[in-house]
RNA sequence: GGGUCGUUAGCUCAGCUGGUAGAGCAGCGGACUUUUAAUCCGUUGGUCGGCGGUUCGAACCCGCCACGGCCUACCA
């Protein structure tokens, strides 16, 4: 544990009558004792219960009376005096109970009647339908698992407040189903990825979180420190230069998906730690990464969603058609009819259209950064439809493989849905000497005041003179993925606890 | 980081031109043996995000701060 000494926790000043309530409530039920019981044992979910019995009429449960043994926590209760109907949730659905004076008995039924919403009940009985048709548990027996302190939200609008969704996720999932679906999905996104992965012939690694040089990225590292050697290490920003430490090692298929960190602003695309899935294929070029990217995606949307049309904020996306490929040129020519004509190599002309469109030139762009930016400014924001870009220059890639047919330029792509930046994929560079001077160029920019310029990586030269074969690689940002496949509106509709401020 | 909108009961929200705080749900008490957002009767509950200012008087106007949403910037 750690070795700091535990400072008192402050309490929680958020008590109000209804807490106060519910702790009374607690303190006679310890009194009478059993709280929080561990000895109820569950025979069934409430969506098997569904499954089984949904469909037979009420006189066919009548002549078979199911058992059911479920548990769950009580999200709606109606006392009608003698007898009183509850809705449980458990982690597959919900079903309705029926507590009686006749069958529970006058003594629980009455205990039961000062049980709170949000309380976690273990029932068993059996099953019948009401008049009206409602598959329900008849308690025999009913206890009282888990008293709830605290009060759940509005039993019909659930929980609005963005807020305290994100603050208190399990309050959110306990009553936003649309909340819960989203995470099952997100699980089956990347639990399809990695079969994916896996049945390509791919082999799933861990590479290490903390770096002593940060790389495989250009962005700024969260900082931490190592008592024990007393040294700086960073959050790694990327997994990129371990993972191909790993081929030219001999894995030649290789991928991860984990975590990364960039010290950076946050938006509804940008959470400080997230998910990449990293993959590199010896052998390989851009091409075939392509391919496969769109293979992933496409695969992942059938297998989570069972559809690959879906709709992203009133947006249709078609994935089941191959995806355009656009390269850079192409596209800002086509969206910026100012540059139909011009030579958009020329480092002056991109710096006059780039400010024009609202960008801000340094000293330390060259035209290859330029024309990116220029990019961004007038292509990215049409790219609805998954697209390849391609045709990336050299100068903003610096670990991507110069093209054969024009070295200013690179084998790489990156792929754009709804104007988000998905995925990010190159032929891998693997002369050694062309890669360091690539470092060099990039201790150039820091020096120059760009922070997120790449740092030297002697052992990753090291590693590349021993030969890295040729390898194509590709990165897909797992939680954007999630959020178009999803209708997600931000980054933090996707993950379970996002990065937010102290609590005011 | 910049802009903008927001913060009122446990939750969802009203609150007019500045006149001293409201509803529904939840809770508490009562009635009710097929309800289902149960219903009916009664009822508790507020530092109006915080601090300061203007005013006879502030949830409301002004300033600062905190937290959040959206847009934007950097990036994936």
């Amino acid at each position: 544990m750690s070795e700091e000494k535990a400072e008192a926790q402050p309490q929680p000043h958020d008590e109000n009558k209804i807490i106060a309530e519910r702790r009374e409530k607690l303190s006679k039920l310890r009194e009478a004792g059993g709280v929080f019981p561990n000895d109820f044992r569950r025979a069934h979910s409430m969506d098997a219960l569904a499954r089984e019995f949904g469909a037979l009429d009420k006189p066919a449960l009548e002549e078979k009376k199911p058992s059911a043994t479920i548990a769950g926590r009580m999200v709606l209760k109606r006392v009608m005096g003698k007898a009183s109907f509850a809705t449980l949730q458990d982690g597959s659905g919900k079903i309705q109970i029926y507590v009686s004076n006749d069958i529970t008995g006058a003594e629980t039924h009455d205990a039961f009647k000062h049980w709170d919403l949000g309380d976690i009940l273990g029932v068993s009985g059996t099953l019948f339908k009401t008049n009206k048709g409602e598959l329900t548990v008849q308690a025999s027996q009913l206890r009282l698992l888990t008293k709830a302190l605290r009060p759940l939200p509005e039993k019909f609008h659930g929980l609005a407040d963005q807020e305290v969704r994100y603050r208190q996720r399990y309050v959110d999932l306990i009553v936003n189903e649309g909340s819960r679906k989203v995470f099952v999905e997100r699980s089956k996104i990347v639990q399809s990825i990695r079969e994916s992965m896996v049945a390509e012939g791919f082999l799933e690694v861990e590479t290490p979180m903390m770096h002593s040089i940060p790389g495989g990225a250009a962005a700024r590292p969260f900082k931490t420190h190592h008592n024990a050697l007393d040294m700086e290490l960073f959050l790694r920003i990327a997994p990129e230069l371990y993972l191909k430490r790993l081929v030219v090692g001999g894995i030649e298929k290789v991928f991860e998906i984990n975590r990364n960190f960039r010290n950076e602003g946050m938006s509804t695309r940008h959470n400080p730690e997230f998910t990449m899935m990293e993959m590199y294929a010896a052998y390989e070029t851009v091409e075939y990464m392509m391919d496969l990217t769109e293979r992933i995606v496409r695969t992942a949307a059938r297998t989570a969603l069972g559809t690959e049309q879906v709709t992203y904020q009133g947006n249709a996306i078609e994935l089941g058609k191959p995806f355009a490929r656009l390269p850079i040129p192409e596209a800002i020519r086509k969206f910026d009819p100012q540059s139909a004509t011009a030579d958009l190599r020329d480092r002056a002309w991109l710096a006059a259209r780039l400010k024009q469109v609202g960008g801000a030139v340094e000293g330390h762009h060259g035209w290859g950064s330029l024309q990116l930016m220029v990019f961004e400014a007038v292509a990215e924001k049409h790219l609805i439809q998954p697209t390849f870009v391609t045709e990336y220059p050299a100068e903003v890639s610096p670990l991507a493989r110069r093209a054969d047919r024009d070295p200013e330029l690179v084998d790489r792509f990156e792929l754009f849905i709804d104007a988000k930046e998905m995925a990010n994929g190159f032929s891998e560079l693997n002369d050694p000497e062309d890669q360091a001077q690539r470092f060099l160029d990039q201790a150039q920019k820091k020096n120059a005041g760009d922070q997120e310029a790449m740092f030297y990586d002697a052992d990753y030269i090291r590693a590349l003179e021993y030969g890295l074969p040729p390898t194509a690689g590709a990165g897909i940002g797992i939680d954007r993925l999630v959020m178009i496949l999803t209708d997600s509106p931000s980054i933090r509709d996707v993950i379970l606890f996002p990065q937010m401020r102290a609590e005011a």
